[in-house]
RNA sequence: GGUGUGGUAGUUCAGUUGGUUAGAAUACCUGCCUGUCACGCAGGGGGUCGCGGGUUCGAGUCCCGUCCAUACCGCCA
């Protein structure tokens, strides 16, 4: 065998074995008549002892070892004089007798270690090192449990992994796709997928009533710390159901998640909130409900007041800050420069501080009678050391929007953000479409075979923005992880939706023929949604970045620094393929 | 495409009003050290201050441009 043991195993109950382990040197501690190694693989970390009195020639091959040389040894387990209680193998040490080198290796440009002094592009540049680092090691072991977790759930739930292909065309609606050309069919080319959507749909009028997929996915569109241009979707679908029982059903999975993989066990179902009372309270479609600090209107109580801004605001809405009534000017100032930052644009921030004796002072004390301050204490539920933060303008979406950005902020700054607390919610009843200004067009807000909400069918031709979606998305901790629709399985109505977004029949037919004529065929009632694995994982792991539980992600702008990708092609490829490149990289 | 922040030793960073030979920590190398585990002690090597231009007697420092990284906005059905 070429090992008998790991190097994460050996325990007190060990000593006096004879074990062999293989790994990379971690640290080497030369203390001149002996030598401490210590030992690493995936599963840990174990001290190997070198004694120069009792093994001369051995002590001093081991002080040869550098950092990451790969050895194996052969030795006795023994218990140590000094445990160190901080490691799990730290209770025993083994007392080397046969030493192989099996690899050196250069000095690595990072230290491996949980608190490495490497930088994100450098660790990223030599992922394969960063990899062995224990915090990077664990979030994909969490990874690898998760999706572990979610076969097993849906195996049991009897849905079905199937694949779909990778190849596939090119549709304008939606993202930008990524695409590859075609040497056989010369001129045309493959897109990625930006989701199996029409393939799992396809599936379903197969009989194949609970898909699900593990499946990368591909945008092309400008990265985010949550965004990578290849991503894992859990790519879910059901026939013959409503949008109740996909909720359940996903619900179920998600609370099974969170019990084995974070031991938390949720009894309470999550919250089911509209969108239109996620945009009024929260101003966003995907709150963080780990905290209150509720937006609300005051647009009736301070318009009118006197004060110019607010006379001439559509909207005026406040937050509570418990307890914050205490920041200083200072913190104010940069509240106020916080929500004039372009990224959020509000035009200035009012403040009101709620004293001791429960009178309210704001900034704008000389617009406003004690009497509306009263008020507006009345309406935000505030009381003594709160501090009201105010925001107004002339567009209430946009306005709201601000205000949600406040919202984190300040939960941000009391500690109301904390990682290890989760709050799940579904969010429903989405806006079937979305007015598009620039294309003077609808899109649909989540995609083209979203189901409208039977009771809003008759607005379809009248008030199409006022029409409802059997959408929905999971939200957890502010973070979008999920969402899917019930869809239509209707031609007819399939058609209508074309005929809503712009599509001449013709239009219609050349990019989704295929599926409206699938749906010829005996479209069973559908419905699913899609998780982002890596946003969920990086989310249980408490990690700021979704990079942090990829493997080999990509850089800000798109490069992998690793394999340096991506990179010119031979001209003698580009002829294969018919391409002429008339932008040259450098 | 836009805004902010950053780029100085292998690495992480400091660097005053523009002024002598650009520092610290860590890593690395050498020597010493028999119970270390962030070992310790002594010594040593290591710099195109991202790149290009400008201002100046003099630029890591000021100005302009550019590249790279990063966070966000736009974008992401």
């Amino acid at each position: 065998m070429y090992r008998t043991k790991t190097c994460g195993e050996l325990r007190a109950a060990d000593a006096e074995q004879t074990v062999t382990l293989a790994g990379w040197v971690h640290k080497n501690r030369r203390m001149g008549g002996m030598t401490f190694v210590d030992i690493r693989d995936r599963y840990g970390l174990t001290q190997l002892v070198f004694n120069r009195e009792t093994h001369a020639d051995l002590c001093d091959k081991a002080n040869t070892l550098g950092r990451e040389y790969v050895i194996r040894v052969t030795g006795r387990v023994k218990n140590r004089q000094n445990p160190n209680e901080y490691l799990p193998t730290g209770a025993i040490e083994v007392i080397v007798t046969e030493l192989d080198l099996l690899n050196p290796a250069d000095t690595p440009p990072f230290t491996i270690e949980d608190d490495t002094d490497g930088g994100e592009e450098l660790r990223m540049k030599y992922r394969y090192l960063d990899l062995r680092r224990k915090v990077v090691r664990e979030n994909l072991e969490l990874r690898h449990r998760m999706t572990m977790e979610v076969r097993r759930y849906l195996d049991q739930q009897g849905f079905m992994e199937v694949e779909t292909p990778m190849l596939i065309s090119s549709t304008p609606e939606g993202a930008r796709d990524f695409v590859v050309p075609s040497r056989m069919n010369p001129g045309q080319f493959y897109a990625l997928p930006q989701s199996p959507q029409t393939f799992k749909q396809l599936l379903m009028v197969s009989g194949f009533d609970r898909y699900f997929q593990i499946v990368k996915c591909f945008r092309d569109e400008d990265l985010r710390a949550d965004r990578q241009p290849e991503f894992t979707q859990i790519d879910c679908e059901m026939s013959f159901v409503e949008q109740d029982d996909v909720l359940n059903l996903f619900e179920g999975m998600s609370k099974h998640l969170f019990y084995t993989l974070r031991g938390m066990e949720i009894t309470e179902p999550f919250p089911r909130i509209t969108w239109h009372e996620a945009m009024k309270d929260y101003g966003s479609d995907k709150p963080d409900m780990r905290f209150g600090m509720k937006l609300v209107e005051l647009t009736n109580l301070l318009r009118g007041q006197g004060f110019p801004v607010f006379d001439t605001a559509t909207y005026i809405g406040g937050i509570c800050a418990k307890g914050a009534a205490g920041y200083t000017r200072r913190q104010i100032d940069a509240l106020t420069d916080f929500v004039k930052r372009p990224q959020i644009g509000a035009k200035g921030l009012v403040y009101a501080r709620i004293e001791a004796d429960g009178t309210v002072r704001s900034s704008i004390d000389k617009f406003l009678p004690q009497a509306v301050l009263q008020q507006m204490k009345e309406t935000l539920a505030a009381q003594t050391g709160d501090l009201l933060l105010i925001l107004s303008g002339e567009n209430t979406t946009k306005t709201r929007k601000q205000l949600s950005e406040l919202r984190l902020e300040m939960g941000n700054q009391l500690g109301l953000r904390n990682k290890d607390t989760f709050a799940c919610l579904w969010i429903t009843d989405f806006p079937l479409l979305e007015w598009n200004e620039q294309d003077q067009r609808y899109y649909a807000m989540h995609h083209p075979f979203t189901s409208p909400k039977p009771e809003d069918i008759y607005l379809l031709d009248t008030r199409p923005e006022e029409v409802r979606a059997n959408a929905y998305d999971m939200v957890i901790n502010g973070v979008e992880i999920g969402g899917g629709s019930i869809r239509i399985h209707d031609s007819a109505l399939q058609n209508k939706m074309f005929r809503l977004l712009g599509f001449t029949q013709e239009q219609a037919q050349a990019q989704f023929g295929f599926l409206m004529n699938a749906f010829k065929y005996g479209a069973p009632p559908h419905g699913g949604l899609a998780y982002g694995l890596d946003r969920w994982a990086s989310l249980f792991a408490g990690l700021d970045s979704i990079r942090d539980c990829i493997a080999f992600p990509k850089n800000n702008s798109g490069r992998d620094v690793m394999i340096d990708a991506p990179s010119a092609i031979e001209p003698s490829q580009l002829n294969e393929l018919n391409l002429s490149v008339t932008h040259h990289a450098h």
